[in-house]
DNA sequence: ATGCCGGGCGAAGCCCGA
């Protein structure tokens, strides 16, 4: 099973590109028989889950936080064969700018991410918590660390979140089949960034335990950046032998 | 480093993203 997370950065501009590279991703037109989730809300955020196999189980919103009204999280059930594989599609907040409530909700909503991701690691299962994290993991995966150092992206207390994250148990996809610096997810329309390959790595796939076991490989479709009227994003994806 | 792009909303110009 391919599982793959794309910041669209709006369906109504992206459709056509999108498609464009699913009917790449996942072969023949006839294919495109998609099953979606969605989760979303006027003007801000939105999450969805496209999946071939019907889903089960699908919940939106991310406990923690009945007063949190943005549509952020979206998780389902997509059985496997004689297993299931569990995905989450997140759209973790911006946080910026750094010295305002944003960059509170942003770590509060990390931790309510982390204590979530522990509930659902308990279940011993394969579990995907895929999507845009807006975390730049280390300086490894930004061009120019100093000028991203009070960026609510690469704050140490948003990193320190991220690594609580990760150290529940869950694997980097991204950087369990890739050692190389500087491979990106994101770069800024302005400024020329992509032409000088000014980015960020702030996509990602983390895997459960059960799920990083049957990584076979992942990779970053840096290409569909450069497409006509692309978002700024592009697809991070993981092969699972499920 | 930011909002020089780009999109939503709504029909101009502001708000937001990262």
């Amino acid at each position: 099973m391919k599982i793959a997370s794309f910041n669209v950065n709006s369906v109504k501009a992206r459709l056509g590109n999108l498609v464009e590279w699913l009917k790449e991703a996942r072969g023949e037109i006839e294919d495109l028989g998609y099953n979606v989730a969605t989760h979303g809300q006027k003007t801000y955020n939105g999450v969805a889950i496209l999946s071939k196999s019907p889903m089960e189980d699908i919940a939106r919103g991310l406990p923690g936080d009945n007063a949190d009204d943005q549509a952020r999280y979206i998780e389902a059930v997509i059985p496997a064969g004689k297993t299931v594989l569990r995905v989450a599609s997140i759209y973790l907040p911006n946080g910026n700018p750094v010295d305002s409530d944003k960059f509170e909700y942003k770590l509060h909503w990390m931790d309510r991410l982390i204590d979530h991701a522990s509930k659902l690691l308990s279940y011993e299962e394969p579990l995907a918590l895929a999507g845009d994290y807006n975390v730049i993991p280390s300086a490894d995966d930004v061009h120019d660390p100093q000028a991203w150092a009070n960026d609510a992206l690469f704050r140490p207390e948003t990193r320190a979140k991220f690594r609580e994250l990760i150290n529940l148990g869950l694997t980097d996809a991204f950087r369990a089949c890739h050692r190389e610096a500087h491979r990106y997810t994101f770069w800024d329309y302005q400024a020329g960034a992509r032409a000088k390959d000014n980015g960020i790595r702030i996509d990602h796939l983390l895997l459960s335990p059960q799920a990083a076991d049957r990584l076979k490989a992942s990779d970053i479709d840096r290409n569909i950046r450069g497409r006509e009227k692309p978002s700024d994003h592009v697809p991070i994806w993981a092969e699972l032998d499920i």
